[in-house]
DNA sequence: GAACTCGTTGGCTGC
DNA sequence: AGCAGCCAACGAGTT
């Protein structure tokens, strides 16, 4: 008797079963063939200790939310304790594989995978479909259309996509039958481990302020596209930073995982915007969408996009080293208020409003610190729920003035910059709850409140709370400087490198 | 080629 | 108060 064979579907950054042609595809295999159908997730047993808890969190509820998403179509998620490259071709052999259907994920990690995976297929006869399905647009098609160049501007980005026709979303209507069934479907072997199982104490985490899974993330989308005013005024620029309440829509966690699909996104957008007056790209709600298709663009057309070295696109400069900083800033306690606040919540609730980015991107970078992006970058990788390969790399050059932004003149104040929205300080009051008796004329510069004022506020700067790392009035204007030579020292390169004619 | 335009999510000063 | 002008820029257009 031979075994039936299987088809996989690869769940990576795709945890939905909404809009997934991937997914669809491989159902569709199965049932065309009769074959088994297994929708498999690899999650490697040391996880805890390359992701941030609050990501691993997420994660593990968007598995759960897609297992039991699964399992209403009458399938399953099969969890492997493992890494592709080691058990999927195990797998290969154990379930007679003859199909495999995953999504385009451009981060390095993944294109390493599909590279090695794709070749073992190859060898063992097995069909590979894989779907450009992150993003609203094939990052490849528009870098072809730029005869193979990173469109550099935002507005030539936009004019490159003005004429695509972005397709509509595929959904699956009805239930996989009883045939696609693998004996072993019950087996609590590919349950979706626990938290514990991975070997984290979720009693010691604050409760989830943003609950992962394809659910919740559609939930949250219906209710911003319900609020049609909301969205057609939407101003990203005029949205606060530093509200105790987010000001923005906080689906990025949900596109990130993929548990919402940025195509579903655009055409609800696309929807609510129909007919009414509305604000338009770079600072409307498409328009930030729009960012994300531009930074997947450049990272799929740049080698080393998230490095500088050997990273075409980006400026090369002298960054400094300093570990001290680096840790004060990552664990908030840089002596700017402002900072600190955002740097704590990032760490406890996994996600910060853009301009909170820009403000702690730019004071590590070329603001304050002269510490390199890429240093930034890997502490927002730990921390954010949101985290994005492109993404990430992307905003942290363009905040460090090391690509698509270049006008370094421009520094946040740690002092100034958050004034502008929340002028009594109740976001630093809460996120950095020592200073919460400080008078408001003191509450973003404490160190020039007067001793007797701090011991009221019972809160002596220096000792409870620490002392400024650095004098910003000062070091800004030093780091300014820095720019130029390093502006200059890149501009003369590249000159050197053009073919003179 | 040079010289223009526009777009590009600061802060500070002074009217 | 709100805005113009100033401060160390550059890519991608057009003229
Ligand atoms: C230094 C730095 C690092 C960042 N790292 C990440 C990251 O790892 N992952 C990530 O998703 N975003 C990142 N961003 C971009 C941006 O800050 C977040 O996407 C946004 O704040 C998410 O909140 P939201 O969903 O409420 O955004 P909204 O304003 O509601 O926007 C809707 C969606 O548009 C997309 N979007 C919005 N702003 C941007 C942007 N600037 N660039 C690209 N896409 C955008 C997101 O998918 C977002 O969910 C980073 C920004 C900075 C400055």
């Amino acid at each position: 008797m031979s075994k039936v064979p299987t088809v996989i579907h690869w769940f990576r950054l795709d945890l939905r079963i909404h809009d997934n042609l991937a997914l669809r595809n491989a159902i569709n295999e199965a049932e065309n063939r009769k074959h088994h159908l297994r929708p498999v997730y690899f999650i490697d047993p040391e996880i805890k200790s390359k992701v941030g808890v609050n990501r691993l969190r997420f994660l593990i509820q968007s598995l759960q939310d897609l297992d039991s998403n699964l399992k209403k179509l009458n399938t399953r998620l099969f969890v492997i304790r493992g890494n592709a490259i080691d058990d999927l071709p195990k797998l290969f052999d154990k379930w007679q594989v003859k199909f495999l259907t995953s999504q385009v994920d451009i981060d390095p990690i993944y294109v390493q995978q599909d590279e090695v995976i794709d070749e073992i297929a190859e060898k063992k006869n097995i069909f590979v479909v894989r779907r450009v399905q992150h993003t609203v647009y094939d990052g490849q098609s528009v870098l072809k259309k730029n005869n193979g160049n990173v469109p550099m501007t935002y507005q030539k980005f936009l004019s490159l996509v003005q004429d695509i026709q972005v397709k509509e979303c595929v959904e699956i209507t009805k239930e996989v039958s009883d045939q696609c069934k693998p004996k072993d479907v019950d087996s609590k072997k590919y349950d979706v481990p626990t938290l514990d199982e991975l070997g984290l104490d979720e009693s010691a985490l604050e409760p989830s302020k943003y609950l992962g899974g394809e659910t919740e993330g559609l939930s949250r989308l219906n209710m911003y596209m319900a609020r049609r005013q909301w969205v057609c005024k939407f101003e990203k620029p005029n949205s606060s930073p530093n509200s105790i309440e987010p000001s923005t829509t906080v689906l990025s966690p949900y596109i990130s995982h993929g548990c919402l699909s940025s195509k579903l996104f655009y055409h609800k957008l696309k929807e609510a915007l129909n007919g009414m007056p509305h604000t338009d790209p770079p600072v409307s709600l498409l328009g930030q969408l729009m960012w994300r298709e531009f930074y997947y663009t450049a990272g799929a057309g740049t080698k080393n996009f998230d490095k500088m070295v050997g990273n075409p696109v980006c400026t090369q400069i002298h960054w400094g080293k300093n570990d001290e900083h680096l840790k004060a800033w990552a664990e908030g306690r840089t002596g700017y208020p402002f900072v600190d606040a955002i740097m704590r919540q990032l760490k406890q609730e996994g996600w910060i409003h853009h301009l909170a980015r820009h403000m702690v991107a730019c004071f590590l970078t070329r603001g304050d610190l002269w510490i390199s992006w890429e240093e930034g970058a890997k502490v927002f990788e730990d921390y954010l729920l949101d985290y994005d390969w492109s993404l990430n790399a992307g905003n942290w050059m363009w905040l460090s003035a090391s690509a698509f932004f270049y006008k370094f003149f421009r520094v946040y104040s740690p002092v100034a910059f958050g004034k502008k929205t929340d002028k009594e300080g109740l976001y630093i009051r809460k996120y950095v709850p020592e200073l919460k008796k400080y008078p408001t004329a003191f509450i973003y510069e404490p160190w020039k409140a007067p001793k007797n004022i701090q011991i009221t506020a019972g809160c002596v700067v220096g000792q409870d709370y620490p002392k400024r790392i650095v004098d910003h009035d000062k070091i800004h204007k030093e780091n300014c400087q820095k720019m130029t030579v390093a502006y200059r020292l890149n501009k003369e390169k590249k000159a050197m490198k053009r073919p003179h004619s």
